[in-house]
DNA sequence: CTATGGCACGGATT
DNA sequence: AATCCGTGCCATAG
C-alpha cells in the first residue's frame, strides 16, 4: 500500500493512486471541515483559484443570489420523478462558522454532529488554563458510555504528569458542566452532584441530598419505611424526596442527552445537506440542497497555466508545473466528492421519502453495501460519505446521515409506541409478543436492549411509577 | 419462580 | 480486519 499522500508533498509520484486517496479523504469530510481544507489549499497553492463567487456551483451560470434562480426554476417542474439535488454554497444558507485561528485541539477538531466531549469543552474553555485543557480533554476521552469516569484521579495525574489537585479542579468543573454529573465515578456520586447543582440553582428538596448520601442503597431498594425511621421523618416525606429525585435527576446524564433516539434533544449543527419539499410540487420528489463549502468553483488559474508554459528556466517551470498539477488534482477531487455525495444522497432521499417526511417508524432498512451497488461506487465510499455527516429534514430536525442505515430504528419506534400505549406494564417478553403482530421478530433480550436504549425503565419499575401517580 | 441485565459469541456490516 | 448487533446463557434481584 502506498503511504498516505499529502497535498503538501512536493512530488506527485503516482497520480492515479494519489487521486484516489485524495478523493477518499475528501469524501470523509463534512462541509465545515472541507471549508477549512479548501482554505488551506488556497493559501498553500498560488495556482489554485476560486472562480467567481457569484457563480452557481450547479449550473455555472452567474447569479446574484442563492439558491440560484435558474436551478430553483427547475424545481417548479413537476415531471421529474427523481429527487432534485442542487449544490448550494453553505455561506448562502447559514452563518459561516468562524474558523479557529490557532490550533487549539478542540476547536479545530470539531466534527459534526457535535459530541459530548466538544459540547462540554466549549462550556469550559473560559474557565480552563491552557494546560488544563488537555487534562479536560483526557478526562472526557476516558468517560465510559454512561458518562462516568472509572479511572482513579491519581492515575490520571500520574499519566499526564500533573498534580492530582489540578486534575481534581478540572474534574469538578466537568462534573458541573451542562450534562450535570458526567465524570462522576458512578451513579451515586452523579446524583449527588446533580442535587448540589440544583440546589445552587434554587431547586431543592429538603431531604433529597440527605437520602442520597446516607441511604443510597435503601433508596435503590425502595425501602422508604426504613429510611423514614432513620431520618425520623414520615414515609410520605421520604416518598416525596424519592419522587423529587426521580423527577429531577438522571442517573445517566450522558445517555439522556446524547444517545437518545427520540430526536428531541439532539444537538447537531451545520448540516451537510438540507432536504425540503418542493414548494411547487409538494407531493413530488423532494429537493435536496447539498451544501458546498465555497461559492463558485475551484480551478487552475488559466493565466498562470499559460504563463507557466513560457517560463524558460527548466527548473522553474517544473516547479510551477507541479503546482498546476496539484491544483488541478485538488479541484478534480473536490468535484468528484460533490458528485459522489450527490448520487448517494439522491438514492437515499428517493428510497426513504416516507421516513424523511413521516418519521422514525417509516425507515426502510437498507445497508451501505446495497446502496453502493445501486450508485455503483465502492462500499467504503458510501461508508465515508455518510460518516460524520448530518442532514436537515423538512421538519427542521437535523439527523446524522448514518441514521438512514439504522436497521432497528423502526423496531425501536414500535417498542416505544407499545409501551406508550400500555395500560399495565408489559414485560420485555410480552412486548416481544406484541411486536410479532407488527411483523417484527425480536428476541426478548433484544427488546430489553432497545428499551434501555430508549431510556425506558423496566416493567417492574414502571409499575411503581403508575402506583405513585 | 419470573424478569432483567451483564457477558460473550457468531454472524453481518463496514 | 475491525466493529457492530442480535441473541443465548447465566446470575441476581424481587
Amino acid at each position: 500500500m502506498v503511504t498516505q499522500y499529502q497535498y503538501q508533498s512536493p512530488v506527485v509520484r503516482n497520480s492515479a493512486t494519489a487521486h484516489l486517496t485524495n478523493t477518499m479523504r475528501l469524501i470523509e469530510k463534512t462541509c465545515v471541515e472541507l471549508e477549512a481544507e479548501i482554505a488551506k489549499e488556497l493559501a498553500d497553492n498560488p495556482v489554485l483559484q476560486l472562480v467567481d463567487q457569484h457563480q452557481c456551483p450547479e449550473c455555472r451560470r452567474p447569479v446574484d443570489r442563492f439558491p440560484c434562480p435558474h436551478c430553483e426554476a427547475r424545481r417548479r417542474r413537476s415531471d421529474l420523478d427523481e429527487p432534485i439535488i442542487y449544490l448550494s454554497p453553505r455561506s448562502a444558507a447559514l452563518t459561516p462558522v468562524r474558523l479557529a485561528r490557532d490550533d487549539t485541539p478542540f476547536v479545530s477538531r470539531v466534527r459534526q454532529p457535535e459530541t459530548l466531549r466538544e459540547y462540554v469543552l466549549r462550556q469550559l474553555v473560559l474557565d480552563l488554563a491552557a494546560d488544563e485543557r488537555s487534562i479536560a480533554g483526557h478526562i472526557l476521552d476516558r468517560l465510559d458510555e454512561r458518562g462516568f469516569l472509572t479511572d482513579p484521579l491519581v492515575e490520571i495525574a500520574v499519566y499526564l504528569h500533573v498534580l492530582p489537585s489540578q486534575v481534581e479542579r478540572v474534574l469538578k468543573l466537568i462534573q458541573r458542566a451542562d450534562p450535570v454529573g458526567i465524570g462522576a465515578s458512578g451513579v451515586r456520586e452523579c446524583l449527588q452532584i446533580q442535587v448540589e447543582v440544583l440546589e445552587a440553582e434554587g431547586v431543592a428538596h429538603p431531604l433529597a441530598a440527605r437520602v442520597l448520601s446516607e441511604h443510597y442503597e435503601l433508596l435503590g431498594r425502595h425501602e422508604y419505611g426504613v429510611i423514614a425511621r432513620h431520618c425520623r421523618v414520615s414515609i410520605a416525606e421520604v416518598e416525596s424526596a424519592a419522587h423529587f429525585i426521580r423527577r429531577n435527576l438522571t442517573p445517566f446524564p450522558a445517555r439522556a442527552r446524547w444517545n437518545d433516539d427520540d430526536g428531541s434533544q439532539e444537538r447537531y449543527f451545520n448540516p451537510d445537506a438540507r432536504i425540503t419539499r418542493n414548494p411547487y410540487n409538494p407531493d413530488g420528489p423532494l429537493v435536496v440542497e447539498l451544501y458546498t463549502p465555497t461559492a463558485g468553483s475551484l480551478r487552475v488559474d488559466p493565466r498562470i497555466r499559460a504563463a507557466v508554459k513560457k517560463v524558460s528556466d527548466e527548473e522553474q517551470r517544473a516547479e510551477w508545473a507541479e503546482y498546476v498539477d496539484r491544483a488541478a488534482l485538488f479541484a478534480k477531487c473536490i468535484r468528484q466528492r460533490n458528485n459522489a455525495m450527490r448520487r448517494i444522497l439522491s438514492v437515499i432521499v428517493d428510497r426513504q421519502r416516507s421516513f424523511i417526511l413521516a418519521g422514525n417508524s417509516e425507515l426502510i432498512p437498507m445497508t451501505r453495501a446495497e446502496l453502493a451497488i445501486v450508485v455503483d461506487v465502492h462500499e467504503s465510499t458510501v461508508s465515508r460519505a455518510v460518516a460524520h455527516k448530518t442532514v436537515a429534514l423538512p421538519s427542521g430536525r437535523i439527523i446524522p446521515l448514518a441514521r438512514f442505515f439504522d436497521r432497528s430504528l423502526p423496531v425501536r419506534e414500535a417498542v416505544r409506541s407499545i409501551i406508550d400505549m400500555e395500560t399495565r406494564p408489559l414485560t420485555d417478553e410480552q412486548v416481544s409478543v406484541v411486536l410479532k403482530d407488527y411483523g417484527y421478530e425480536v428476541a426478548r433480550r433484544t427488546v430489553a436492549k432497545y428499551r434501555s436504549m430508549l431510556g425506558i425503565l423496566p416493567a417492574n419499575v414502571r409499575a411503581r411509577q403508575y402506583a405513585a401517580v
